[in-house]
RNA sequence: AGGGGUAUAGCCAAGCGGUAAGGCAUCGGGUUUUGGUCUCGACAUGCGUAGGUUCGAAUCCUGCUACCCCUGCCA
């Protein structure tokens, strides 16, 4: 097994230093997401950032679910990301919450501001209030209803929770400051009225709190030290610090990094949704997408994404990696713990011509070749053969070391045999080829000293299972689909994505194989059962990634 | 009256005043019954830029430039 590389970074920084001070004396994060979409890859950074900090410092983590728009959100999500995580390898213990379940202590938080003077009851429209709020360059203006009494607002805030009020007619606000540089510290909401029955609460309540005014006390409440975010977040930092520092709570330490981005693909929820909304994929669970269930179907073992994720190091600075990185500590893992054996994708048959019709050879052949005393399976030989058609060629070439008329050629792990002819079928594709056997040539790499370059695998016809498998490539031929600003992200598909191969010849020793099972076919490629589609009898594969 | 961030190799990324780690990619050599694996080696007189401080600067100071984020009753 491979060393874990713990690499420092400032956010490991930060938390020694707070550790040190005793700011801090442990270490506990959460993961926030809304359950309003599914997981991609990006996630997986932010949830091996947090969950692997906590881990690494002996500390805790959480899953909450931030459901405070009750208009995305759905239990379908909710449980697509527990299922994604616990995929990855994370176990939250009993630390599973919700921040709807702090919907009542958030409304006692409000009162309280309220009754601090530091909040109010707004009755500007959006429209009102987006002109009020300024711009970037110019301060806003304060709200006609800014300097409503105590009295007033615990009147008008009660009576929005209990219903009198219509939709958007009025908002809870901070008081803080108008003209401030940061825009969401000009009098941001804290509470809109919204008559949508919540997916946990029901029809409880009719207020719901903003982002704003329900993170921070809610990591506050779980006692989160150290609450990691994307640098989107940045610019809220001071209103997450206004309301904690108000209330007098616990105080979390948000800290923000750069959000991952690979290249050729997105990772946005909106642009996966498209992409599966207009037939481009077949679902969110399509193996061509970055989300954690298009991973796991392709084959992508969890503990890859997690390796991968820990290499790439964290920082503040947006850039984008390639998917080159990500393919390499694939493969990396897959290399370990993907056992080998032989299929054919798009098969020819190969006739031995001096090889007798009822005869058959049975090999011993290890299923991890690389490793010291492998076990093996036994994979049989005889006169008939499938091999791949891109190992054929009417006739050679220099470069070209595989069989043609003439060409010697390793039968990978058996006899050397020689290329006697080609034919072809009535449309002009080659058929089948023949070949002679060398004799005696099982561990020989040699003809008259000669070495035999080619190597190639091999199915014998009545020993092998007939298997459907999918290929996959690159969703965008653009290494940055959203980067050209003048077209749509769309118009850089790869049309060539997906190819399906119907009539795959395998050998018959992975008949039994299950949903999800790894292989490496021997020159091809890594595969791994279809999770989905594949059956008994109907074996479905999934191509995870080419040997390089 | 705008504010908040970020700049180290093709892509990531350490470095925190003592003379540029590491990974991916790339290019060479060796091994090998997978054109794979493994292995050995090469790869920034240079840290966005211009100055300054210092015996010494990627690190400290000043100015400039480029890019990202912020004007939801989204998160």
């Amino acid at each position: 097994m491979k060393e874990e590389i713990t690499r420092s970074n400032f956010i490991k920084t930060f938390i020694d230093e707070d550790l040190e001070s005793g700011r801090f004396s442990k270490v506990h994060t959460r993961f926030p997401p809304e359950p309003s979409g599914y997981l991609h890859i990006g996630h997986a950074k932010a949830i091996v950032i947090s969950y692997g900090i906590a881990e690494e410092y002996n500390g805790l983590y959480n899953l909450r679910f931030d459901d405070t728009n009750p208009l995305k959100e759905d239990k379908e999500y909710e449980l697509g990301i527990i299922r994604d995580i616990k995929w990855l390898g994370f176990d939250w213990g009993d630390r599973l919450f919700y921040a709807s379940d702090y919907f009542p202590i958030l409304y006692d938080f409000a009162v309280e501001l309220i009754k601090k003077g530091k909040a109010y009851v707004c009755d500007l429209s959006p429209e009102e209030m987006k002109i009020y709020r300024g711009t970037l360059t110019e301060p806003g203006k304060d709200s006609p209803y800014r300097n409503r009494t105590v009295s007033e607002n615990m009147d008008l805030f009660e009576r929005m929770k209990n219903g009198e009020f219509s939709e958007g007619s009025k908002v809870l606000r901070a008081k803080i400051d108008m003209a401030s540089p940061n825009m969401n510290m000009r009098d941001p909401v804290m509470y809109r009225i919204l008559f949508k029955e919540h997916h946990r609460c029901g029809k409880q309540w009719c207020i719901y709190p903003s982002y704003d005014f329900t993170h921070g006390q809610s990591d506050s409440i779980e006692g989160i030290t150290h609450s990691l975010c994307d640098l989107s977040f940045e610019n809220h930092r001071p209103l997450y610090d206004w309301f904690i520092e108000e209330l007098g709570i616990f105080h979390s330490r948000q800290i923000e990094f750069s959000r991952l981005n690979l290249s050729h693909t997105v990772t946005s929820k909106r642009k996966l949704k498209e992409l599966v909304e207009n037939d481009i994929v077949k679902g969110w669970d399509d193996p061509r997408l970055p989300t954690l269930i298009g991973l796991r179907r392709r084959g992508v073992p969890p503990e890859a994404i997690k390796e991968f994720v820990g290499a790439i190091g964290t920082s503040k600075k947006e850039g984008v990696i390639d998917v080159e990185t990500f393919d390499y500590y694939i493969r990396e893992n897959l290399k370990l713990t993907s056992s080998h054996i032989m299929a054919v994708l798009d098969p020819v048959k190969l006739v031995i011509n001096n090889y007798p019709e009822d005869k058959c050879e049975i090999l011993n052949l290890e299923n991890f070749p690389n490793l010291k005393d492998s076990e093996t399976r036994e994979v049989k030989f005889s006169r008939t053969l499938y091999v791949e058609r891109d190992d054929v060629k009417e006739e050679s070439d220099e470069k070209f070391f595989r069989l043609a008329p003439g060409n010697y050629v390793k039968l990978r792990k058996t006899y050397i045999v020689k290329c006697t002819a080609v034919e072809k079928d009535n449309s002009g594709r080659i058929d089948t080829v023949y070949c002679d056997l060398v004799p005696d040539s099982q561990k020989s790499m040699k003809i008259d000293s000669k070495k035999v370059n080619g190597i190639i695998h091999w199915v014998s016809a009545n020993d092998s299972i007939d298997a459907e498998v999918r290929i996959y490539d690159k969703l965008f031929t653009k290494e940055n689909p959203l980067d050209d600003k003048g077209a749509d992200f769309k118009e850089f598909i790869n049309s060539n994505s997906l190819s399906v191969y119907k009539n795959c010849k395998i050998e018959n020793s992975v008949a039994k194989a299950k949903q999800e099972d790894r292989f490496q076919f021997e020159r091809v490629g890594y595969f791994c059962v279809d999770m989905l589609d594949s059956v008994d009898g109907k074996l479905v594969f999934n191509k995870t990634l080419s040997l390089r």
